[in-house]
RNA sequence: GGCGGAGUCGCCAAGUGGUAAGGCAACGGUUUGCAAAACCGUUAUUCGAGGGUUCGAUUCCCUCCUCCGCCUCCA
């Protein structure tokens, strides 16, 4: 496939360095709450891409991280008053299991930056060791920007703009930190009071490690000097992705990432998610108002990964009503098939363009619109064909990880009294008894419940 | 101030130097007591504004307007 490379500024082929298996990172979350839907576009583009490769008979190892120590995870643990890792440990399980219901492939390697202190003292010793980084007075460790001359390539900042920087949080910094140049950044962070029983041994005293490092020391551990893609979302190009560069090359040598894969941010009702707007989603505040993981998978789809996409509560609706408008397609086209078919091609068939999009810089919305024009070029398809069709649908829907809802469902717990009013209604129905029958359908619409009659029976459904 | 991205039908959203996918919604028809569902059909001569290049631009160039992101630990 074709991939947008953040680095190179263009679409480039992408294929295994080792000639088999596409090795690639992901940053993973910081586990002090629960992940966002914005976090999810990101897990989700990556989970697509991921499958994309695979259905195309490549075999990945997927690497992802959960950075279990920083100042967020130490903050909020203590503000719960527990250990840092049982804090942790259940908002990982928190991520895990909305992973789960995201249907997110799980990584093969998952590690922890706790679990990784070794490697990552190991990695600023040898930074220290090479003269790209100095201890500080207070037992900090920072990273010498000025001892790596392609700092800023990935980011496109040049020395100019890193001298603003150094300007513009020189107040902010100076009475923390103890930096050579204020544009360095801390790759081993002195303990201070406040982290209470959170600090590790080194040789330059206790502390823990800084963020960027977190990432450099894991990814030196499964992936080596050199791998295939490294991906984020763009938040993360600068400094995080910038820094991890400077630490890895000048650490390891190698040249890293070979490509790089970053996923815009979500924009919720046209702006950024905050707290204080109160638009910062996670999956359990959407089931809270009756929508699926899977209908949020399909909104987190339907945008190009390198264009900003306006989440919705109403594009979740037309998400519930496009995912029913495929199942009933694939339905019909099971139908239309009329048996099982021993089908030795692969091919796509009506669907191949669907591929191709997905093939051409992960085209997510484009290969899920000729979903629904191969379903219509399908409708005269039968037989053997309609089967071949299918199984082309259903590679398409795999590599977007999408699982097609069953046919709308009955509403299962509807409250006595509403089925009171509604069996009372479908006899006056019966009876040819419009004016009433109107009445009481027009009650049920103020007490939230739209009826709809069928020719046996009916249907009650929640107004949401 | 610097860097980067975006403005395409009411909403969401693809796409391309050669004359605008798809989804939602809406509307019309068949059907229905009326609705709903289902099925069929319709809905942007136009792609933020103005110039330019070109046989031809929404797509390339320039200017302007608007919005968004990043600029030291936010996916």
């Amino acid at each position: 496939m074709r991939l947008f490379d953040t680095l190179a500024r263009t679409d480039r082929e992408l294929r295994p360095i080792d000639g088999k298996t596409f090795r690639f990172y992901c940053c993973g979350p910081t586990v002090y709450g629960p992940a966002h839907i914005g976090n999810f576009r990101t897990f989700v583009l990556q989970d697509v891409f991921r499958r994309v490769l695979e259905t195309a008979g490549i075999p990945t190892l997927h690497v992802r991280n959960i950075t279990d120590v920083d100042d967020k995870t130490i903050r909020d643990s203590q503000k719960a008053g527990k250990p840092l890792a049982d804090f942790t440990a259940a908002w990982t399980a928190k991520f895990h299991a909305d992973c789960e219901a995201l249907r997110l492939l799980p990584p093969h390697i998952e590690p922890g930056a706790v679990e990784h202190i070794p490697q990552q003292i190991a990695m600023i010793s040898t930074l220290v060791k090479k003269g790209h980084a100095y201890a500080s007075d207070d037992g900090s460790v920072y990273f010498k920007i000025s001892s790596f001359p392609d700092y800023g390539k990935l980011s496109r900042l040049d020395s100019r703009e890193l001298d603003l920087g150094k300007t513009q949080n020189a107040r902010a910094n100076s009475d923390e930190y103890e930096k050579d140049n204020l544009s360095d950044f801390v790759l081993w962070k002195a303990r201070r009071p406040g982290d209470g029983d959170n600090f590790w041994p080194s040789p330059w005293g206790e502390g823990r490690p800084g963020w960027h490092l977190e990432c450099s020391a894991m990814i030196a551990e499964y992936l080596g000097d050199s791998f295939d893609l490294h991906s984020g979302g763009v938040d993360l190009v600068f400094p995080h992705h910038e820094n991890e560069i400077a630490q890895s090359v000048c650490a390891c040598g190698g040249r890293f990432s070979a490509h790089w894969f970053h996923v815009t941010h979500l924009l919720v009702d046209g702006g950024k998610m905050s707290k204080s707007l109160g638009n910062l989603y996670t999956l359990e505040d959407l089931a809270a108002k009756g929508f699926t993981p899977m209908e949020v998978r399909y909104v987190l789809i339907g945008g190009h990964y390198r264009k900003p996409l306006n989440f919705t509560l109403d594009s979740l609706h037309a998400a519930h009503e496009a995912l029913q408008k495929l199942a009933k397609g694939a339905t019909a086209l099971a139908t239309r098939a009329g048996g099982d078919f021993t089908l030795a091609d692969v091919s796509f068939g009506p669907f191949q363009a669907a591929w191709d999009q997905l093939n051409h810089d992960l085209n997510t919305p484009g290969a899920l619109g000729s979903l629904f024009t191969g379903l219509r070029e399908s409708t005269a398809l039968t037989g053997r064909d309609a089967a071949a069709a299918l199984a082309g649908f259903n590679r398409i829907l795999r590599a977007l990880g999408l699982i097609l809802p069953p046919a709308e469902e009955k509403t299962a717990d509807i409250p006595a009294d509403i089925q009171a009013i509604a069996e009372e209604r479908w006899q006056h129905r019966t009876a040819k008894n419009w004016a009433k029958s109107d009445e009481l359908r027009a009650r049920l619409t103020e007490l939230g419940w739209t009826m709809k009659d069928g020719k046996e029976d009916y249907t009650l459904t929640p107004i949401r």
